[in-house]
DNA sequence: GTGAAAGCGCTAACAG
DNA sequence: CTGTTAGCGCTTTCAC
């Protein structure tokens, strides 16, 4: 492939002149520019990514990970971060962990490998352990998302967890269901657990008792949430409500609803936390608490490229979002 | 960050020995090869990919390019190439046309500058003029998934199009619907061209007319589709049967069929191309055509790995994948 | 197995 | 603006 040798020769100009037109780093004359480029367009030249990364120290790459792709509230996250990488002249890695703390930490490494200039990560664990595997493998400026990591310096942007679990099953509560089931996520995820607490919040505020044991532990997966609302609706004292804590639980859930014959909201009322891109389709409408996914994104995207780029130091802290109720047809009264 | 040199000083070994023992490129006794890989963990180090890309000329990195990551269709190709790719220790690239060809354009030049090793892409049209501009742009193993592209060398990895036209056509005939309403794509992509003709086939076969006016012209997008079915629903000679090409035209299609009050498929009846995730919680449950999406992308992947690790050429044929019909309960009899 | 050396393509610094 | 130069971290070759 053709080389900046290669244009300056064919440019008649100095190499030096050539990466000074580039990267506009130098000044130079418009008819040296015009010259440069046409030279350029002729050979069909393209500046080799990994040489600049190597001379420069400066790789212009930026490291997104998350759960999962094929999750719609985390495709619509890696979609809006490309854009406002490549329009800030960053490339993107993006990266499924699929809720797997070693595959998380294996593509950190190869992150590394590539001296990614920063990181957007949505972590798999919370525990301070975690935090000391994360300190060990990263070394590049670094937001979180989601979920909340113990012992680390980064900033990380979440909507208010806590409150978004107490809109949810206030809702419920107030529609008179008192036998509600929780599908909760992974333990040891903040996401899930302040999202319980939440939950407990609205009972107890009520002065009602919490129902502890209709807490159903789960890891966020659809099938694990579909074979566990099958038990609990086979079960005795069925529940008259349900909140699912993400979405891929709540499609669980629904599927499993409606494979043991029941009918939302005719017999089991639902609220979730995590909206879906077309819920008039769905089979009932959910009624969910939604955060607001792109201004999330954004902010965390200028806070991570203003910590590579100007040095700004990470607070350590945590931006909250305000969650928001939707209310549709799956929760009805009881 | 520590370098190759550091690992070599700790371990007591040459920098050539060091470089032997991660690339296991030539032979080395276990106890050098202990040492090395001990002060690789104690120093933390971690291979350049910049360097080993510039010195080597081979990045070990591939380009997905695809039109739409937030389109679960899509979302499920990506991660299928991920883990592959990673499994034969290539890392990836994905990104997204947005439909746009100037951006493939863009994206294209983008992977040139990184120098990837291999590209698979779903392209944006198939005219020979797109052609020649992918052909000045690609210099590495390509392999082209869903769209044709004319006068490009590349293998094409599709499934059967134009029979997965006829086979959702077919049954909606069969089913005694006549005035069925087509929701097309872009002209000019083969994708929905060849769907286009497999419905007109249907018809022919059976001796009926096919109704080209009832045929809606799109761009693949749910918002099209939605404000198209509208505008045709709400017309004299209200069409008995719909059948939407691509997943996103499907869901434009079954809400803007929602939003004007008629019910599905009592007053009309669906076929698609494309299926959802979660069919049971939709309303109705589309029947529709679906292509083996795993094993077109495994297949598409090693083809891909052959040319860039054995240098095997591409035969420039295309590999035609068999759809297959499920029936669920969008579409009923006349 | 060692140790030295060349060079991938680029940036950045410098004297002219 | 030119022309030259050093060197980023690595792979690869070569004589030992």
């Amino acid at each position: 492939m053709a080389t900046i040798r290669d244009v300056a020769k064919r440019a008649g100009v100095a190499i030096s002149t050539v990466s000074a037109v580039i990267n506009r780093s130098a000044p130079t004359s418009d008819a040296v520019i015009d010259r440069v480029e046409r030279a350029i367009a002729e050979i069909g030249y393209t500046p080799h990514g990994a040489a600049r990364t190597l001379r420069s120290g400066n790789s212009r790459l930026i490291g997104l990970i998350i759960p999962d792709i094929s999750n719609p509230h985390f495709s619509r996250v890696a979609r809006i971060t490309e854009r406002a990488c490549m329009t800030a002249g960053y490339m993107t890695f993006v990266y499924d962990t699929d809720e797997d703390f070693e595959q998380e930490l294996q593509i950190l490494k190869m992150m590394r490998s590539q001296r990614v200039a920063g990181l957007i990560l949505i972590s798999t664990r919370s525990d301070a352990d975690h935090g000391r595997r994360l300190m060990a493998e990263i070394n590049v400026p670094t937001v979180l998302r989601g979920c909340y990591v113990e012992g680390v310096p980064f900033d990380i942007v979440t909507m208010d967890e806590q409150r978004a679990g107490y809109l949810a099953t206030s809702h419920l509560l107030d529609l008179g269901h008192r036998r509600i089931a929780i599908f909760a996520g992974r333990t040891g995820v903040s996401t899930s657990e302040e999202r319980l607490e939440g939950a407990r919040l609205a009972f107890t505020e009520r002065k009602l008792r919490f129902p502890e044991e209709l807490v159903v532990p789960g890891d966020f997966s659809e099938r694990r949430a579909f074979e566990a609302v099958r038990e609990v609706m086979a079960g005795p004292e069925r529940p008259s409500a349900v909140f699912t804590l993400s979405i891929l639980m709540t499609v669980g859930v629904m599927r499993g609803v409606a494979s043991t014959g029941l009918s939302m909201p005719r017999d089991v009322s639902l609220a979730a936390i995590d909206d879906f891109d077309w819920p008039e389709i769905m089979n009932p409408q959910p009624t969910t608490v939604v955060q607001p996914v792109e201004e999330m994104t954004e902010v965390a995207i200028a806070k991570l490229l203003d910590q590579i780029e100007r040095g700004t130091l990470p607070t350590g802290r945590r931006l909250l979002f305000e969650p928001k109720l939707i209310v549709r047809g799956s929760a009805a009264p009881l």
